[in-house]
DNA sequence: TCAATGTTTAGGCAAATGTCTAAATAAAAC
DNA sequence: GTTTTATTTAGACATTTGCCTAAACATTGA
């Protein structure tokens, strides 16, 4: 749960996952997405990683990032408190 | 959306949201239940504040804190964008 | 009016965060 | 086998964060 918040504290990050909406893509091409240097959003998505937010696979020489969408369930339940 | 990730990105804080589902509370009746200091506590609720996650009245010399939900269902909605 | 109680503000400090450049690792292409 | 391409790791640095104590502010009660 900790991970979790931290992962989506950035806007950067939660940008990320936007992104991963559309489908999965490999390193290269998220971090073509912003204007930060690829060390940086490499760091991220080691932050999304830990947070089981994405999933990634090596594909050859690229790393393919996945969004793994049930970790969302585990937020909504904790949301889901405080609608009663 | 930042001051509201950020505000939830603490386990202090969170905790305090959970402490006010069951219902309004004072800041020293809040800080009752942590081992911080009064002045922390107090800082925590002005983040809880400024992200709309609570609301505080001042009642005499007390002040009463309560839990604003309108600002999950903003939250809920961003979550749901990922769960199609 | 003065003292006690409840809360916030101010200021300081260590740890965590987000960024960078340089270097390392790994696979592909020539 | 050497170079290029894709990505991560390492290390540095400025900013932000979370905590503290001391002081200020505000209300109540003697």
């Amino acid at each position: 749960m900790n991970a979790l918040f931290k992962a989506l504290n950035d806007p950067t990050r939660r940008a990320i996952l936007e992104r991963l909406r559309n489908g999965p893509a490999t390193a290269g091409a998220i971090a073509e997405q912003f204007q930060f240097s690829a060390p940086t959003i490499s760091h991220h998505l080691d932050l999304l990683r830990q947070a089981e937010l994405v999933t990634s696979q090596k594909q050859g020489q690229f790393v393919v990032y996945t969004l793994n969408m049930t970790v969302f369930d585990e937020l909504l339940g904790w949301l889901y408190q405080f609608k009663s």
